[in-house]
This record gives structure tokens, C-alpha cells and sequence, in this order.
RNA sequence: GGGGCGUUAGCUCAGCACGGUAGAGCACCGGCCUUUUAAGCCGAGGGUCAUAGGUUCAAAUCCUAUACGCCCCA
């Protein structure tokens, strides 16, 4: 229909003959109408016995016409709302004859007013006997087919409003959605964890490894960065004095969409002083538990066929623990000769650059090797001190961090981590992100003086975290795609 | 970035291996029909077969490129 002009496609023409026909008598774009009952109340309502056989107790009802089945006087047709369907039946004998008429043109897909008092039919399916009618608002378009409905994965994503119209899973998905975030919301704030809101235009991004968008301000002729992380900004608040807080926002990165990422997506990032990633780990295990119980009913999930158990304890291991138990031709013993490890990741096509050091090759092989085997809820700790910046150095081993991923279903879920607040130390692992990203690294930190200085000033011990709500929904729905859960992906 | 699959009526899809006037169901329009529910029966209309080239007497069908989408890999 979009190849043809709207105004002349022959299926909008006839609707609009129909609205010209009866516009002298009714306005097909209401602004006053008959106020209504939803379709749920009124299955309820019908639970009485007395109203169901009582032909003066009228109900009432707004909403989309979604079939419709004449026989000559007698016809049968569906409205839907937010809540459910119900059918309403017209007789054509004992209507007033311009309500006939004006349902006799209405169209599937019209937003419709429908009053009359209920009975059963005699398939036992509770109707509404029509007393009065009313298109509120015309539709001019032909709705998808009523059987197969919408199908077409890529109208679904650009018109979601007609998904939504056609497939209750689709609204049901971004139910599940909307719960679940109500949930993680009310959780921190059931723990006393004070919401903050922070920039989303950031003059230096940070926070995160990838690449910002970036957007310019016209009257201060500057350039700015849409957000990768809010991280830095949300620690600034901890140097103010916060004690607990946590942001529900939308983060941006300059890579490829696939099933798992999109530009914008949704973070619950959230920190906590004098705690650790220990700490953090145990928070996540009872949020994710909760969120789960709230959402579904159960500790149980199906996902793409596979069952999880949300109420065993979670998995936790190191790095080169999960390396190792996922690699079976990896010599253990070599894991730190640079040389072997470079011959192995060449040999299973793993790319690794001249410049990186071992614990970035090991990050490597555990991307590559480990991530996607992760399917029961697990924690990843002992991270490489190189690829995780803003982290707190381990006391007792300089090479790793004090810093844990969390993991469903091969999907990267959260990362946390035990902040770095010596504000020295943080200047030295910008500086290593500066020095990459000369090298050629686009997704290299950019050096923060002005985080510096806030650190200066002390930051208490604190831990902190980020959790990937798009791919935690994806669980939780049975998406097999990030985009199912986005009530509008971007696309090309 | 690489590979596979897809794009035909408003919607859901056949047709393509083997080239020969574009098909079905739903929706829409007209007729019949007073308890239907993917209502039914009769009739009518509706298409730049994603786009651009090529091969051919002839292309939805074969070839090439492009666009968009889906899936897998990096």
C-alpha cells in the first residue's frame, strides 16, 4: 500500500466514500462520546446470573471492531479493548434503522461504541444485544488478515502499532517489560536506593569501551556525545555524598545492531558505598530471583526450549577457571606463555593485535570460547586488570580485578564491579586507554580530567554494577531477538 | 565484513527445479441469508511479481548488480 498514493489506494478510497456518505449525520472523529466500560469488567459483571438475564441492565463499550459477520438481519461482530474482546450481536428488526445503517457501513478496524444489555448465544458465548452503535473514529485502512494477522518480521518492528493491534504476544511481551522494570524499580527502592537522573549528552564520553554517537550544539558551537554508559556521573554523585543510588536509562553505542545489541538500549546502573562486587553479586542473584518470581509466577523460565532454574544458587567462577573447563585442546599449564597463547588464538581464528597484553588475550579466548556455553545464571570473576578500567586492582593479585559479568544463556546480562577510587591509579588506566586508542583502538577510554578531580576529593569505598535490560527481558519473554523486546528497534 | 534464505494483491501465501496471457484464502464491492465466531453460498473488482540491467521470439521464473529484511559466522 505504501508504493500507492494514500489518498488513492482503491480500499482507503472506499472508506472514505463510506465516511462521506454518513457525515452529514455522524462525526467519524469524535471528541464527545458515550464514556464505557472495559471488555473485562463486563466478562466479570456477567458472572451474575442476574444481570445476564436482565434486559434492562445495560452495559457499555469502546473499542476496535475487529470482525464482523452479517447474515442478512442478524450479524454477529468483535470489539476489542486494552483488555480483553467481546462480542456484540446486531438484529437488524429491532434497531432503529440509521444505527443500522451506520453499523451496516462501519469497517473492521473502526473504533466503535457499543451499549446494549447481554445475553448468551447459543454456543454459550457471552454477547452484547446492540441497542446503540457509533463509529467514534473511522479507519481508513484495511487491517492485516484476521487469521494469520501480521506476520511480516519487518512490518511488525517499523509499524508496531499494527502488532500490537494484530498479536496479543506482542503486547504481551512489553507487559512482561513494563512489570519487570517496575520491579527492579521498586526493589532499590524497597532497599532505600535514591533514583537519580544524569546526563545523556556527555562533552567527553565515558564509562564504557565503545564508540559514542556524536551530536553537536548549534548556539555553544560544540560537539557532544550521546552517552555510552552513565557510570562516571553516577560516581560523582557517590563523591557528593550518595549513598546508594541507582539510574533506569538509555545508553548509545556506534556499533552494529544484531540480535543481541541495539544503538540505544535500556541500563539499570546502580552503586553502593562500602560495598564490593562481592556484595554486588549477592544483590543480583536476590534481584534477578525476585524479578523473575514477580514476573512469571515461578523460579522457572523456558527459553528457546531450554529450561532455567532461577531459585538454585547461582554459578559463580573465575575467568581462566571458565577458560579452562571450555577449552578442551588449551594447553593449562602455558596459560601465561604469550607465545603459545598467541599460536592458539591464531589457530582458531581468534584476532588478537601485536599490542595486546595477555589478560587481553584471555579476555579474548573467554569471549570467543566461553561466553555462548554460559547458559545456566552465572558469575565470571577475576577479570584482567587491562580491560577493566575503572575497576579497584585485587589486593592480592595485580593482574585482576575486583570485578564479576553476569551471564544467561550465553548473553552478557550485568557487569560490576569494586570501583577504582585512587584517583591516581584511575589517571594512570586512562592514560593506558589513551595510548590505545592511539594505536588504533576506537572503542579506547577518553582520559577524564575532570572525573579525576572529583575523585581527588575522596571517593568512599563503593561497588557498582549495570544490568542489561533489554537482554534480561529477552529471557524473560522467550525473544529470541533484542528487537522483540524494543516496542521500536531501529531499522535501516 | 563473509555466507545462507527471503521480497508476488491491503494481509497470509502458492506459482519459480523444467521460461509461454498472474493464482488461492482472507479483506473489499454487489446479491442471498435471524445465533455466527477463520460463518456460508453466488458474482465482481483489485498486481510496475523489491529495483536496475542482461540472456531470450518470450522472464515472476534463468543470470548479474543493488536495496531492504531474517538467520548464521567474524
Amino acid at each position: 500500500m505504501d508504493k500507492k498514493d494514500n489518498d488513492t489506494h482503491r480500499l482507503i478510497l472506499e472508506r472514505r466514500k463510506k465516511l462521506n456518505k454518513l457525515k452529514d449525520n455522524n462525526n467519524f472523529y469524535r471528541n464527545i462520546f458515550p464514556k464505557g466500560q472495559t471488555c473485562a469488567s463486563i466478562i466479570e459483571m456477567s458472572l451474575d446470573e442476574k444481570i445476564l438475564s436482565n434486559k434492562n441492565k445495560e452495559v457499555v463499550v469502546n473499542g476496535r471492531m475487529m470482525s464482523k459477520r452479517v447474515m442478512g438481519k442478524s450479524s454477529f461482530a468483535n470489539v476489542k479493548d486494552e483488555t480483553g474482546t467481546i462480542q456484540f450481536y446486531v438484529d437488524k428488526t429491532d434497531l432503529n434503522e440509521e444505527i443500522f445503517k451506520v453499523f451496516k457501513e462501519s469497517d473492521i478496524g473502526d473504533i466503535v461504541h457499543v451499549s446494549g444489555h447481554l445475553f448468551k448465544t447459543k454456543t454459550d458465548e457471552l454477547t452484547i444485544h446492540v441497542k446503540n452503535f457509533e463509529v467514534v473514529t473511522k479507519s481508513l485502512r484495511p487491517l492485516p488478515e484476521k487469521y494469520h494477522g501480521l506476520a511480516d518480521q519487518e512490518i511488525k518492528y517499523r509499524k508496531r502499532y499494527l502488532d500490537l493491534i494484530c498479536n496479543d504476544d506482542t503486547r504481551n511481551i512489553f507487559d512482561i517489560r513494563f512489570k519487570a522494570i517496575r520491579s527492579i524499580r521498586n526493589y532499590f527502592d524497597e532497599k532505600g536506593f535514591i533514583e537519580v537522573e544524569t546526563p545523556m549528552m556527555h562533552k567527553i564520553p565515558g564509562g564504557a569501551t565503545a564508540r559514542p554517537f556524536i551530536t553537536h550544539h548549534n548556539t555553544l558551537d560544540m560537539d557532544l556525545y550521546m552517552r555510552i554508559a552513565p557510570e562516571l556521573f553516577l560516581k560523582r554523585l557517590i563523591v557528593g555524598g550518595f549513598n546508594k543510588i541507582f539510574e533506569i536509562n538509555r545508553n548509545f553505542r556506534n556499533e552494529g545492531v544484531s540480535s543481541k545489541h541495539n544503538p540505544e538500549f535500556t541500563m539499570v546502573e546502580f552503586y553502593k558505598t562500602f560495598s564490593t562486587y562481592i556484595d554486588m553479586m549477592n544483590l543480583t542473584e536476590e534481584l534477578i530471583r525476585k524479578v523473575v518470581k514477580e514476573v512469571k509466577g515461578s523460579n522457572k523460565i523456558i527459553y528457546q526450549e531450554q529450561e532455567l532454574d532461577f531459585s538454585k544458587n547461582f554459578k559463580r567462577m573465575t575467568l581462566i577457571e571458565s577458560i579452562l573447563e571450555f577449552s578442551d585442546d588449551l594447553d593449562k599449564v602455558k596459560l601465561l606463555d604469550e607465545n603459545y597463547l598467541r599460536s592458539y588464538c591464531k589457530d582458531k581464528n581468534i584476532h588478537i593485535k601485536n599490542y595486546q597484553t595477555i589478560g587481553e588475550i584471555h579476555f579474548s579466548i573467554f569471549e570467543k570460547n566461553v561466553e555462548s556455553n554460559l547458559i545456566e545464571p552465572t558469575f565470571i570473576t577475576e577479570y584482567p586488570i587491562e580491560v577493566s578500567p575503572l575497576s579497584r586492582v585485587n589486593d592480592k593479585n595485580k593482574d585482576i580485578a575486583d570485578r564479576f559479568e553476569f551471564f544467561i544463556m550465553g548473553k552478557e546480562i550485568a557487569n560490576g564491579f569494586s570501583e577504582l577510587n585512587d584517583p591516581d591509579d584511575q589517571k594512570r588506566r586512562f592514560e593506558k586507554q589513551v595510548e590505545l586508542k592511539d594505536k588504533g583502538d576506537n572503542e579506547a577510554m577518553y582520559l577524564d580530567d575532570d572525573y579525576i578531580e572529583a575523585l581527588e576529593y575522596g571517593m568512599p569505598p563503593t561497588a557498582g554494577e549495570g544490568i542489561g535490560i533489554d537482554r534480561l527481558i529477552m529471557i524473560l519473554t522467550d525473544s529470541p531477538s533484542i528487537r522483540e523486546v524494543l516496542l521500536f528497534p531501529l531499522m535501516r
